[in-house]
DNA sequence: GTAAGTTACTCTGAAAAACAGAGTGTGTCA
DNA sequence: TGACACACTCTGTTTTTCAGAGTAACTTAC
């Protein structure tokens, strides 16, 4: 019935480190920096980078605290597209392992 | 029980290209460089290209026909340490996507 | 109260990966 | 025999990934 889209595994999601920190995010709703950094075992600045594509996608926001007493901390949560995103990741996933997970 | 191992995503197979491409072998068994580029929709010069990682992984094995009235031909298959890896990818993608595949 | 350390990032540069298209050799067919 | 297709392979460019150094704010230890 569909077989007609070309069958392609969305190239932000689909990257060791980021569709372990977009799994994090849809179960876990949302992290900060040092999280992250903890549950995925990166350095600092690849971090950074990952969390700049999946901002770069619309598919993180980021939230900085407004506390001024606070040092400064940032809240990352997926977007709605984000979600989406990895739902139709999830579906496209399936359909390549068909049957096999 | 386990939750000790630090979950991470077989490299080479969790990309776009070659994910497809091991399904694709898992289920297929064997196929030449035009019915992989064929499935793929990939340039010959990116299949080259992603091939040679499967290659250089021992997940892949070239077999050139010996047949010589033909032109050369190569079929890929899988190896054994290929299948193994794409199973254990698979049980990793279980964990990581946990509940949701 | 200030030096030392920690937290929370960001930036830079290097190394590796992904990719397109040109190139090579062999065969087919009009 | 000349044009074209097949089956790759090679080269060079762009993009991605990554580590580690840098910065700024806060927080103890002395």
């Amino acid at each position: 019935m569909d077989a007609l889209s070309p069958i392609e595994l969305d190239a932000v999601l689909h990257q060791p480190i980021r569709t372990r920190l977009a799994a994090f995010l849809m179960t876990r709703g949302e992290a900060t920096f040092t999280e992250l950094k903890k549950e995925l075992s990166v350095t600092d600045g690849n971090l950074d980078a990952h969390i700049k594509k999946l901002l770069a996608a619309n598919y993180l926001r980021a939230q900085k605290t407004e506390d001024k007493t606070q040092r400064t901390q940032t809240i990352y949560k997926l977007t709605a597209k984000g979600k989406g995103a990895f739902e139709n990741y999830l579906e496209t996933l399936k359909r390549v392992l068909s049957i096999r997970l």
